[in-house]
DNA sequence: GCTTGACCTTCCCATGATTGGAAACTTATA
DNA sequence: TATAAGTTTCCAATCATGGGAAGGTCAAGC
């Protein structure tokens, strides 16, 4: 198994695509990796590392600004633990909140379509309330 | 009060930034307003009614293909209610689907950054994590 | 009348992360 | 040798929104 791959390689080991590759190189992300005589990109075992730890970083949801200091921290072996927990904490918060933001729109969907016939009738509360009649919303018990 | 107005008093009254009002003309999601001579455009009560319309459905996650359906739909007084829940129900699986992928992330940096002392020390599961080692999240109670 | 400031117009550009494609080149296969 | 599959760079599109320039227009105050 050679240790020193192509792009193509080294996307399938990293799971970061080729595209996104040759992007994170450009806004100096990662370094850029040797060049053979064809100007072919090869990638040694350190750099597909990283590009992993991009990939991993990403499903988490983290910012490539974010992902820059992550691996800057990563890369330096005496960092203190605090500065990459205060980083996970930050993005921690962003996630729930974007994901409570989704959930209140969820949930007035599903109250407004709850109330909708969704048959060949055209009257339907999700229209009136998008046109600005208030009385589905409106909790008036 | 004016029921034909500027774009400035359009988007306060709807809500939707002057940009975005000539953004969503220039798309054809509303019919362009009258001119005056000068050129400047002239709201009435019923494209400002579109507007309101615009903006509450984007606070509810709707993607503007999916508004100018609604819209459509509102436009067309025998429209069956089906059409418009079907869309509504749509988007519900939408916001749910992306609320439960921000929920995982969350969680599993919450539980990576409860391992994380968080101190001077440089040891982090965070980083141990998205570097590939996968000691942390594997649950072998 | 002239200046100032607050509007309006169109146009281009930037965001963030990613994808698509074109044009040109190299390499491997058949 | 033809072809298919890789690579390179560069440009553009996505989605919704915002920023800003350059210029036209209008009202108020002096």
């Amino acid at each position: 198994m050679k240790s020193v791959v192509t792009i193509r390689e080294a996307a399938a080991r990293s799971g970061v695509s080729a595209k996104m590759i040759r992007h994170y190189e450009s806004i100096g992300l990662i370094a850029p990796p040797i060049r053979a005589e064809n100007n072919y990109r090869f990638y040694d075992p350190r750099l597909i590392h990283e590009l992993g730890f991009i990939h991993r970083a990403r499903e988490l949801g983290f910012s490539i600004a974010d992902i820059g200091a992550l691996l800057a921290l990563w890369r330096d072996r005496n960092r203190p633990s605090a500065e990459v927990k205060a980083i996970a904490l930050s993005q921690i918060a962003v996630l729930e909140a974007k994901a409570d933001a989704l959930r209140a729109m969820s949930a007035t969907l599903r109250h407004l379509a709850a109330h909708c016939h969704g048959d060949d009738r055209p009257d339907c509360p999700i229209l009136e309330n998008l046109a600005g009649d208030q009385s589905i919303t409106q909790s008036r018990k």
